[in-house]
DNA sequence: TGCTTCTCTGCAATCGATTGCGAGAACGGA
DNA sequence: TCCGTTCTCGCAATCGATTGCAGAGAAGCA
């Protein structure tokens, strides 16, 4: 008697027109706002009772498959769980669902080979439109969009020659932001703790940070910067190290990313060093507790869920609009002041060094 | 000549068929693994061939509206930058995706009514099956999942009647190991900072909590609990106050929620009792950076991630093996002891407050 | 050789919605 | 009354892959 397994049947546009007394074409065109007007009031509001009163769903699947238009996104970010991925995911899926679009992801972890993979697996699905979180600086799945004439958008990263609109937050400004802090607490021999040069934010922040001394006029020779293999804290400790080996004057530190910059916490924990007293540290991002962590960070703050929702609104707007134009969104950062940064301390870095070999 | 906008038309079937000088239907026997033994291996080569040389991808959402199954799961979560969630999404879409099933995400948000919607708008896009990671201990979704036999699995949370399957953490261990170490290290009066009673885990945290304290043989008089009205630090706090104010004897809090007991440090910082030292505090779920935060957090890890992997392995055999019956998977969370506990100091309470209030 | 049984492949229907085209009704003007 | 528009609506093709059915040919057997 009961079904064992399978679902309830759904109700097709079919057993709509037949309850309306009318074609399905009609019922079509009846529930379709762009073409209502061909059918008369009359009759529209019939099918739409009959709709209303079977509980009648389009399938989306058998409508994509006529119109090319699947009403899916697909989302390229290389961890979901990351605290700066998810927040993208975040704002774009609530702008992009008020329009009927849903977010399809995939994970594709750092092994490049898979991301053409997984690309050509979510074109298989007809998406409609890209949202690549991706981030390493050439990236085979741009130009593979770029061939498809796919539309895409770019999140967290710029496409050097422009061909795809992004958004991204102003990392010269937020590096900028940072180097003005520390400046004006007097710090005049600051490190740079880089990411990955291969990964666009690594490369660039470390550009900016090259910039933002060079607006105050600091000299070349004291522009120390160690580039961490990966954005985590253990990566961040190593570059630390080396950092403070081969910069030992230096009064602050300046990280690309806040997990680096934690790194750099636990060396200083290591060298008997104290935060901010003996080095002030500055992070990047403003993750989700890190103005609990001892002392709380002073960080550039980037609001992710809006490079989401900004990110969504350039698809639509490829997507709806027709707009073609390739265009960059650059979202504004803001410095964050805990404290983690502090003015220096004249000769203190020797005298804790000391302390803490004794 | 080039094209404005649209993509590059897509090969089909028919076009590979062509090509190897067949016919459609027996390139899609050729193509599906489970149907090549029913084409000679000589047209099966050829037929590989021509595929591959036109690199022809099959159209997931024709290849859907035929079968019925789309390969599409779908996952509602209540936001996906929890860092509770995301883990979850990372594993459960990892493990499907080996299986070439995709997830689509719905962020649910808290209002319950949208629930429902977003549920039918997947069901619209013929997802084959649900993970179901929404919160609340009676959601209307569940019965719907029933109601139209569609496969789900519950993550986080079990159904109470059993009539779907559940992967959860074991809550009520988690309490029991968090009260035996605090036990352990001389504490007699213990609070619970407990999460809402709508959701689920908020429910099992606290009855865990007052089983593992009978199993100590701890006087019922000495339970005191406050239920904070949201799962985050603000409201954590200020249940924090509510139950050091009821009971102002209590020398260790376990919390439902780690964001719950970073809103007890704050609340013991507002008053002067220094942590671990006036006032233990064990959290759960281990989320990021607890461990940077001061003083770590002890707290009971829960691998989310795990969870994901377990719900999308009940959910494939679900879908592909017809395993029918429903069962739960319950994961053994484990007590992380960091700097948060210690053994109550006599007294110690008082005098800090004194201190503090000076 | 004649008959059955298999094996392999092609034919055509099908999933469910969309849409170009054309038929018929309604209407206005002469 | 007749003709030309305009408005509604139905017909049927279509998107691309899957699959039940049947036919062609080969193989097996007497």
């Amino acid at each position: 008697m009961a079904k064992r397994t399978g679902q309830v049947r759904a109700i097709t546009l079919k057993q709509v027109a037949e309850a309306a007394g009318v074609h399905a074409s009609t019922v079509s065109r009846a529930l379709n706002p762009a073409t209502r007007s061909m059918v008369v009031p009359e009759v529209v509001d019939r099918v739409l009772a009959a709709a209303n009163a079977l509980g009648y769903r389009p399938n989306l699947l058998a409508a994509g498959l006529r119109t090319g238009r699947s009403h899916l996104i697909g989302a390229l970010v290389p961890d979901i769980a990351n605290t700066v991925f998810s927040p993208i995911l975040s704002g774009a899926s609530d702008r992009l669902a008020s329009d009927g679009y849903s977010i399809v992801v995939a994970d594709v972890g750092t092994n490049p080979a898979r991301h053409l993979e997984l690309a050509n697996q979510l074109v298989a699905r007809r998406i409609d439109g890209f949202i690549l979180a991706t981030v390493s600086r050439d990236d085979p799945v741009v130009d593979f969009c770029l061939d498809q004439h796919l539309p895409a958008v770019l999140v967290n990263r710029a496409e050097e020659r422009r061909r795809i609109s992004a958004v991204v937050s102003d990392d010269a400004l937020g590096m900028q932001l940072a180097v003005d802090h520390l400046v004006e607490l007097g710090h005049a021999r600051i490190g740079h703790l880089a990411g990955p040069e291969t990964i666009s934010t690594g490369f660039l922040r470390r550009k900016g940070f090259y910039d933002a001394l060079e607006v105050h006029g600091l000299p070349a020779g004291d522009y120390p910067c160690e580039a961490a293999a990966a954005y985590n804290r253990e990566e961040g400790a190593k570059a630390a190290r080396r950092l403070l080996d081969a910069a030992p004057g230096i009064t602050a530190i300046v990280a690309a990313n806040d997990l680096l910059a934690l790194g750099a916490y636990d060396v200083a924990a290591e060298r008997g060093l104290s935060v901010p007293g003996d080095l002030s540290i500055v992070g990047h991002n403003d993750m989700p507790l890190v103005d609990m962590v001892a002392p709380p960070l002073t960080t550039v703050r980037i609001s992710h869920r809006e490079i989401g929702r900004a990110a969504a609104d350039l698809l639509l707007q490829q997507l709806t609009g027709g707009e073609s134009s390739t265009r960059n969104v650059v979202l504004a950062p803001a410095l964050i002041v805990r404290g983690s940064t502090a003015p220096p301390r004249a000769q203190s870095r020797l005298r804790n060094q000391q302390r803490g070999a004794g």
